[in-house]
DNA sequence: AGCCAGGACAAGT
DNA sequence: ACTTGTCATGGC
């Protein structure tokens, strides 16, 4: 079934493909395809949201919360307006920071590290199809952790992540064990998270900082990845303002797209 | 062809 | 505490 969902502030091409999700691809046709979760999903574009267009029964409360719909962008962007560089950075909207799984979040950012995009999705199909469950014609679902328990680097190589395999293997020796407990880190403090999710090897301050912002929604968490910290070192010599602060994870994806869309330099 | 990629780690100052 | 070389692979 059709169902259709009012947000504001959402473009899916610049909120599925600025960075944070890896699972879209846009049809000729311009419907936006991926997988989240257990579900195959065929995305149109409204002018005033997004409609579902292979819905079930009782998705909304689904999808509202992967967009996060209940967050107002229009007053952060009043806020943004307040410094010069956000304010050009955030003149085209439409990016949303997802709620994500943890544990899809903490594989594909993993293997994100020293990668590009393009291949970072390779990387992540090609750990569906080897390891996920088969939800439709060609389309995989993320592996679960139970499905990855045990896995070696020898297990992963189909996968060709490098020299990132022995930490997924180490991510999930982890989480499957039980020595980090992801849905946990809900009720930690964000520096207390963080400090659980280095605990795994090639987990470091930026990639656990991504984890904190697109899986438990720390908004105050600022991935420092090459690009934003070109930013901060061409605008925000001194930090960003203050007012900025709680949200500068939302800003920050408005920064890294502005960035790299400039080919900003230094 | 060669540089670089949403970095982390270990070894060296 | 900072700096540097290294780590696989492939996109551009």
């Amino acid at each position: 079934m059709r169902l259709e969902i009012k947000i504001d502030c959402l473009e899916l091409k610049k909120t599925l493909f600025c960075g944070q999700c890896f699972r879209f691809t846009e049809r000729e046709d311009g419907i936006f395809c991926g997988v989240v979760g257990k579900r195959y999903a065929e995305l149109e574009q409204l002018a005033d949201g997004v409609a579902v267009l292979n819905a079930n029964e009782g998705d909304e409360v689904f999808w509202n919360e992967y967009f996060d719909s209940e967050l107002d962008y229009s007053l952060l962007f009043e806020e943004f307006s307040t410094d010069e560089t956000l304010r050009l950075a955030t003149k085209e909207k439409g990016i949303r920071v997802l709620r994500q799984e943890p544990f899809e979040t903490l594989i594909s950012f993993i293997i994100s590290q020293n990668n590009n995009i393009k291949r970072i999705s390779g990387i992540i199909g090609r750990l569906c199809e080897e390891f996920g469950t088969k939800i439709g014609d060609g389309v995989y679902a993320f592996p679960t952790q139970e499905q990855l328990k045990g896995v070696t680097e020898a297990d992963l190589s189909p996968l060709r992540a490098g020299f990132r395999a022995k930490y997924i293997v180490d991510a999930v020796n982890k989480v499957t064990s039980g020595e980090i407990n992801l849905e946990g880190l809900f009720a930690l403090s964000t520096p207390e998270a963080r400090e659980e999710l280095k605990k795994i090897k090639g987990v470091g301050n930026k990639v656990a900082d991504c984890v904190l912002l697109f899986a438990f929604h720390k908004t105050e968490c600022i991935p420092m990845d090459v690009w934003m910290k070109r930013v901060m070192s061409a605008y925000y010599p001194d930090g960003l303002p203050q007012n900025l602060v709680k949200y500068g994870g939302i800003a920050q994806q408005y920064l890294f797209d502005f960035a790299r869309k400039n080919k900003l330099l230094v």
